[in-house]
DNA sequence: CTGATATCATTTGCATACGAATGAATTTGC
DNA sequence: GCAAATTCATTCGTATGCAAATGATATCAG
């Protein structure tokens, strides 16, 4: 049996010895991550991108409740709230009941709201573009639908 | 000039027109993100993943100040205080001030602390093998050292 | 040596993010 | 029809995450 405390010059066997926290799929995530946004900071200050997120994705449905819209941007509905409530005090979104349910709070976008959309949409485009940077044009389409599997 | 609202059987030649959220890298990215911490919360209960790689960090090089360390995690200044104030009101780490400089605060890890990361990096690599699961082996590989240029 | 700079830890303020609890309103099951 | 289960919005508590300010300490420049 071999008594040695460490491998020396091993033969690509023993896979299990070696943690490495840069090879952790979580880590690196968290680091992508945090770079993103700190390019998508750099190019639209005033919003965030969950903020951002909310805008588009009424843009495009037009009129959601709270909840529906969570589960249209991944966000549960204690984070919806807080942001859809720093959307409406800076006059983007406008909130109203609905008429028959009494339970749902439908979130629209304002004019504002909607202007700032189209305005933002060429910057949300460079910054995708941005952060993909360092990937060739192939690379970063491989990279986008395995990393959309994994969503 | 057309003044359809909306492109019937467009031919696949205007890429600026739509804007999709789910084509935006920063969407993406968040919701692999947050599938991932579910994971970590479901496998691995009472630590965070930002607590796990604080530990592991410090398993690998034995005693950082907290600037180092937040640098080797990818964190604040602010962030790491918080993160290594819960490790250690948990008996993980410990605090002791430098000799010489006494701005420096330096972070290492409890027997406990050491203890709980031998256990918990098997669990680590199961995460991490479960969050990769809905790739194939070449396609994880491929992902990785992709995002890892993205980091 | 000493004034300017830099570094470190800390604190505050703001913005996600989620679990859990709550009350109001709706839908289901029988 | 009505009790049970569900849905929705809200609130609370905890945990990142970052910018900015602060005070203590160290280093650097001249």
């Amino acid at each position: 049996m071999t008594t040695a405390k460490a491998p020396l010059a091993l033969v690509g066997a023993e896979p299990d010895d070696g943690y490495r926290l840069q090879e952790q799929i979580g880590f690196v995530l968290r680091k992508a991550h945090q770079r993103h946004v700190a390019i998508f900071a750099s190019r639209i200050a005033d919003l965030t991108p969950p903020q951002f997120a909310a805008l588009a994705r009424l843009h495009e449905v037009g009129e959601a409740s709270q909840n529906q819209l969570g589960q249209m941007i991944a966000m549960d509905a204690a984070t919806v709230k807080g942001v859809i409530d720093r959307l409406r005090s800076r006059g983007y979104v406008e909130l109203k009941k609905h008429d028959t349910d009494k339970r749902l709070l439908l979130v629209s976008l304002t004019a504002a709201g909607h202007d700032a959309v189209e305005e933002l949409i060429p910057l949300a485009k460079a910054i995708t573009e941005e952060t993909l940077a360092p990937l060739t044009a192939k690379e970063a389409a491989q990279f986008l639908r395995l990393l959309g599997r994994l969503a």
